[in-house]
DNA sequence: ATTCAATTTTAGCCTAGGCTAAAAGATGTA
DNA sequence: TACATCTTTTAGCCTAGGCTAAAATTGAAT
């Protein structure tokens, strides 16, 4: 049966397949800050499950049962964190916390009647896409790292790789959020930070790690007519 | 700590008091679904964590700190009713099961924005008052079971004492919703149940154990002035 | 006062899912 | 090849909160 504990690895594993492609058990230990053992253990489950597979010492990979499971629950998560944000107004980086219980709640019924609600929302509030109710998106942006930017560059941010709290707060502090529109005035060869300006004419200076971490769509290039 | 569990009996218990006076261990065994053994033994954690005051075999009692558990929570489950029938469209007989769900999720603040969100209700889909932050309400109405009214009485239904699924489907059946205004036209003195007519016009019978789970408020009668 | 039925508690077991410590497999390097 | 290190598994334990069965207590009726 599905419970919360199972939800959650079968959506970190999903997770993990679509950033390196395969899952070791040390990066499930990584991604939900637990033991080697617990995660044995659990992998065990899942298999008894028929939702991984799983041959030990080799990692581990989804079934089909168990990838639709782990997308309703990414889709949920994500559903709750537009109506976190949308409807209830907290920031981007107070909802990750309730949307993982949230996310454990409802059945189709009610994920697609909050769907309804929000709108159908196509990306959550760290621009992230929300699947549908048949576990697809389509995503027809063309998103690249902000440290990819050239000088002369308008880009607006999209989306976030790393969408925790504490570099959510940072972006907070430098007035960045989700459509802000930025343009590159300055790069230092020295560590690659770069210097953007604001819509209000402000200007700041970025490290390459923070601009990294940001995910843009570039706009028409200032400099070419 | 609190846990889903220990939230559900001392809401459990909260609402014996109020409707029994005095909670003994068989009232909570049906409530909740469970068995002796399994009531026993939470009382004994909840009385370690100082929620209730348990004396062997004599029963049970909130403390203040258990009371101001169970009225958050009570808070929060008829919120996210009121949320589930206002914002997702779902009937009143169907919202119970997810709000059991929804209610363990969410600090204070949570809560509180939720209640603005919906315009701060007094009271939930079922007629139910809702308390505030502070665990207070104030419930201006005069209730009366619809056993009581008499030929002539024009009464308005404004919450039910049973608030099951399958006492909700039935007045559902009938046509009957929260805030309709329904006239008493006959009284069998055999059963006691009631001939009523509806705005359109349309009568029904209903019975008096029907009658005695509707909550009313008498309107004008009719046939005075 | 005694007895019987109902209620409550105790004793002991079960499951899910954590954990540590130690063993076993995998892997990179000399 | 051999060692060292890292990853994974196993073994065994823990906690929360269910459960059954049996014992203890209460209370009502004779």
């Amino acid at each position: 049966m599905q419970t919360i504990s199972r939800e959650d690895y079968l959506k970190a594993i999903l997770k993990i397949e679509e950033e390196a492609g395969s899952v070791s058990n040390q990066s499930l230990v990584e991604k939900l800050s637990t033991r080697p053992a617990s995660v044995t253990n659990m992998l065990h489950t899942l298999a008894d499950a028929g939702w991984v597979e799983h041959e030990a010492y080799k990692g581990v990979r989804l079934t089909s049962a168990g990838k639709d499971i782990a997308l309703s629950t990414l889709r949920k998560h994500r559903l709750w964190e537009v109506f976190l944000v949308e409807k209830l107004r907290f920031n981007w980086d107070e909802v990750h916390q309730w949307a993982e219980d949230l996310e454990h709640v409802g059945d189709e019924e009610l994920t697609n009647r909050l769907d309804a609600f929000l709108g159908h929302p196509a990306f959550d509030p760290h621009g992230d896409p929300i699947p549908n109710a048949q576990g697809q998106w389509s995503d027809g942006r063309n998103l690249m790292p902000a440290s990819n930017a050239q000088i002369g560059d308008r880009i607006q941010l999209k989306g976030v790789v790393d969408s925790g709290e504490s570099y959510l707060k940072h972006l907070d502090s430098l007035n960045i959020e989700l459509g802000l529109i930025l343009e590159v005035k300055n790069c230092l060869a020295f560590d690659e930070s770069k210097t953007l300006s604001w819509p209000d004419g402000s200007e700041a200076s970025l490290s390459k790690q923070t601009l990294q971490n940001m995910l843009v769509e570039r706009l028409q290039n200032k400099s070419k007519k």
